[in-house]
DNA sequence: GCCAACGTTGGC
DNA sequence: GCCAACGTTGGC
């Protein structure tokens, strides 16, 4: 099957596109909705890529690429009291919450902002904009291009 | 299974 | 900081 396409919000003050260019690889931890996880869990593979989204920004923006390096795994924080995303209702025989590890791939000169997003017709499908609140979304071959497109990454 | 109350996300 | 959208929880 094709790679398929994929983005993933973050709050820049709590890991940024930098961060990861940094870290070369991390774990996308802390998704504690159920939607975001099926996705990672069931249909996500190794080599799809993915938009590494900046929300809560000014302005909030597709900031860059990024790879998905892993097939799921349990989320540690979930079994981690300390943690603000434990969650005592977890099982760890059988973990509630899933996440892949995603590897830096690279940094947009020009971050496609959300009203870039809003304002394109190409675009106004997107998940982005008619699942406002999803913190993993798929996204179309042909938004992953215009994207692009609107990043002159082309 | 319905739905009101509540909590969170995230744009503005 | 406000609040709309919407996901989750829990009483019944």
């Amino acid at each position: 099957m094709a790679p398929q396409y994929w983005l993933m919000k973050s709050e820049p003050v709590k890991y940024s596109i930098d961060a990861l260019a940094r870290d070369k690889v991390t774990f996308w931890d802390g998704v504690r909705n159920y939607k975001a996880r099926n996705l990672m869990r069931d249909d996500m593979k190794v080599g799809d890529q993915a938009f590494f989204y900046h929300s809560n920004h000014k302005p909030s923006a597709v900031a860059g690429i990024m790879t998905i390096a892993s097939a799921a795994k349990p989320d540690p924080t979930q079994f981690d009291v300390d943690n603000h995303y434990y969650d005592e209702k977890s099982d760890p025989e059988k973990p509630r919450w899933w996440a892949v590890d995603v590897k830096f791939s690279r940094k947009f000169d020009n971050p496609v902002s959300l009203a870039d997003v809003k304002a394109d017709a190409a675009l106004s499908d997107m998940a982005l904009v008619k699942m406002a609140r999803l913190s993993v979304q798929p996204v179309r071959p042909a938004e992953w291009r215009r994207v692009l497109k609107l990043a002159g990454e082309d």
